[in-house]
RNA sequence: GCUGCCUUAGCUCAGGGGUAGAGCACUUCCUUGGUAAGGAAGAGGUCUUGGGUUCAAAUCCCAAAGGCAGCACCA
């Protein structure tokens, strides 16, 4: 017998054969008023619709926190994007219109370029379809009549034959209104009761596509939107929209100073001073925790032979990516990875299994050649310097070495703010074409598995998203917006070890040859994605041990500048990077000019600070510190950097 | 790379077939000040680049480059 769990928790059993609305009309008024679905097992279906089968029931309710409810409600705004888009543009062709993670979008074929300006106009359409109350209707059609509905309309019989293929016994379309007389689209649903739950619906971007994600096939426009249960959840997101606006990387490494990117040079930083002091301190910390678990640094060249990366394989596969030169008619590559250069350095010598594990870093300047469609800001650029390294190890030193890796990763997240919680572990395990025996995967995979386990963390699989080589571990971080960036990776390799690759082999026990395990991994991943990520987590306000700019003095009129200045003599002596403000500006200019570019403390002084050797001190929200001894200043800060402490919590953070 | 949109002063942007505009920043001068912008004057532009239409193009058309969004890519 099939149980209904309410949304208080408690359960009822239910009897066979009910509907969508019967369930519903068991909860308290209230809340059947906000029904707009039903849950059986981990299907998402129509109110209206019946249920004959003995799964777990539960009715979803119209809920900013439900993402069933998200769904559904997302789904059907698609639809009534589409019915506004086809009202106003006659002619237009439909072909696929989901729910997204965030929104929906609908690719469509429209006769003229649809542009943002035309929002309003679909908007007011959409509104008005809204208002109108209208049911959305499930019709089912036997496979040869369904199929009759979409004749003509190739992108539409394209998606019922897929369907088809998928195994539906039969066709439905989604009528908004009264069968026969609405409109009507084909679509495996399910959709809310009525227009009525849409309001809270917004239309956000429009950008091109591509039928079925393919390039050589039709262009599309795909108008996107999001739509939420209540008008608060969508004020809520356009918020986070606008707050991701402005801290944007992008545009905050501009005000801060810290990159530029030159127009006739794309993809590639020019740090300035202010930038490449992050990047400094970011690297030294690196090198630092490098040094302490283990592990010894390499420098390899930039450009290598041409021989070397036919070996490596990259010459087969990855030659489209690789800027590639020549000199004295021989070929040469720019490296777009370390892994060869480092199986070069541990060759030299024969290894012994007791000089195992060997773990090589380098922070590994490379170049790729990445599609221009593909760059952005930092993020994702053509040169770029990893904090890569490789791990040589026998086979049976591969899960220590994972623990050891993982345990190191979340140390360093969490000196930035990342705990566990703001993690995300995905497994990716063997794919169809792959190397090696089952065995041997099974015990990669588990290794890997329970590696991830002993650090505390929990993980998703991906399954068949390993390499052809090796399972691999990808870890994410959730910033303080709740968006997710890929940084660490660890991934297990016995193709390019091997002795039809590179090589790379130790003398055992028993005195004959092996080939190594090799571990490739990162945790920052690219240092010039890292320093964005934290752009935009930290919104410019980085924690004091990373900051440009420590302290900024600021005297009251000129006559406290040599006062100002002994000051940051005295900060600098102690480690610290002090400016003084020496422009003739009045107080109020310099304090306002401190805290736009998030200096993270500034001082003043003036008469009484000279007098009583003190300064008063301010932090880049304008929080006041009151008057302290310069020495008192000193040790403040220091601490501060050693404890690497971090900023207090943005207000204006959602996550 | 593909599609669409964008490109005007160092920055943020307005304008628009017929002497190129603002705010901020910059330079100089005045002001020496106490917690988010003191005042005045000045300088600053091949309106991304190359073609075309036109008596006349920064403006309209075409192309290229770069940027933005999305797609594809990210072993």
């Amino acid at each position: 017998m099939p149980q209904l769990t309410l949304p208080d928790g408690s359960v009822r059993d239910i009897t066979l054969p009910t509907t969508g609305r019967e369930l519903a009309a068991l909860l308290p008024a209230a809340l059947a008023a906000r029904a707009i679905g039903i849950k059986v097992g981990n299907e998402i279906r129509d109110l209206a619709s019946s249920v004959t089968e003995d799964a777990p029931l539960r009715v979803i309710l119209a809920d900013d926190r439900d993402p069933d409810a998200l769904y559904l409600l997302r789904h059907s705004a698609a639809h009534v994007l589409a019915e506004a888009v086809c009202a106003l543009f006659p002619g237009t062709r439909l072909a696929y219109g989901p729910p997204t993670d965030e929104g929906f979008f609908y690719d469509l074929a429209p006769p003229r370029a649809i542009s943002e300006d035309d929002f309003p106009a679909i908007e007011a359409k959409m509104r008005e379809i809204i208002a109108a109350d209208r049911p959305f209707t499930r019709c089912e059609y036997e496979p040869a009549a369904g199929l009759a509905r979409t004749a003509g309309d190739k992108y539409k019989t394209d998606n019922a034959e897929r369907a088809l293929a998928r195994g539906a016994p039969r066709l439905s379309f989604y009528v908004t209104g009264i069968p026969g007389e609405g409109w009507e689209d084909l679509c495996a649903g399910p959709h809310v009761p009525s227009t009525k739950w849409l309001s809270a619906c917004k239309l956000l971007a429009v950008s091109g596509a591509y039928w079925h994600g393919d390039q050589r096939s039709d262009r599309l426009t795909r108008i996107y939107g999001t739509c939420f249960a209540s008008e608060a959840g969508l004020q809520a997101y356009l918020r986070r929209i606008e707050e991701a606006k402005q801290r944007d990387h992008r545009k905050l490494g501009k005000e801060l100073d810290l990159f530029h990117i030159e127009e006739d040079n794309p993809g590639q930083v020019f740090w300035h001073p202010r930038g490449w002091t992050i990047y400094l301190a970011l690297m030294e910390y690196m090198r630092a925790k490098q040094r302490q678990y283990g592990y010894v640094e390499v420098h390899t060249p930039t450009v290598m032979a041409r021989a070397l990366w036919e070996r490596s394989g990259h010459w087969d596969k990855y030659r489209d990516n690789m800027f590639i030169t020549e000199s004295e008619k021989r070929d040469f590559a720019i490296k777009p990875m370390n892994c060869p250069g480092h199986i070069l350095i541990y060759k030299q010598g024969l290894k012994s299994y007791r000089d195992l594990p060997l773990r090589i870093a380098e922070f590994g300047s490379c170049v790729r050649n990445e599609a221009s469609g593909a760059l952005h800001g930092i993020l994702r650029v053509r040169g770029f310097v990893q904090d890569d390294a490789h791990i040589f190890c026998r086979e049976d030193q591969v899960e220590s070495e994972v623990a050891l890796f993982c345990r190191m990763l979340t140390e360093v997240y969490a000196d930035f703010g990342f705990g566990a919680e703001r993690i995300e572990v995905k497994l990716s395990t063997r794919p169809a074409q792959r190397i090696g025996s089952d065995e041997s995967w099974d015990r990669a995979e588990a290794a890997l598995a329970n590696a991830v386990r002993a650090a505390g963390l929990s993980y998703a699989i991906s399954p068949g998203d390993g390499a052809f080589y090796g399972p691999k571990l990808e870890f994410t971080l959730v910033d303080a917006l709740g968006r997710g960036w890929q940084c660490g990776t660890i991934q297990l390799d016995t193709n390019l070890p091997s002795p039809e690759r590179l090589d790379a082999h130790y003398i055992g026990e028993d005195g004959q040859r092996h080939p190594c395990v090799m571990l490739h991994r990162a945790i920052l991943g690219s240092l010039e994605r890292f320093i964005g990520i934290l752009i935009e987590h930290f919104a410019g306000r980085f924690p004091l041990w990373l900051a440009p700019e420590q302290l900024r003095i600021l005297p009251v009129s000129d006559d406290h500048l040599p006062y100002a200045r002994q000051v940051r003599a005295r900060c600098q002596d102690a480690g610290l990077r002090a400016t003084v403000d020496e422009r003739a500006d009045k107080l109020g200019a310099k304090i306002r000019e401190a805290r736009l570019m998030r200096v993270n403390y500034f001082a003043v002084v003036g008469a009484q600070e000279a007098a009583a050797g003190t300064v008063s001190l301010q932090d880049s929200r304008g929080q006041r510190l009151g008057a302290m001894p310069v020495e008192a200043l000193v040790q403040r800060l220091r601490e501060e950097v050693t404890a690497r402490r971090l900023p207090a919590p943005d207000p204006a953070s959602a996550a």
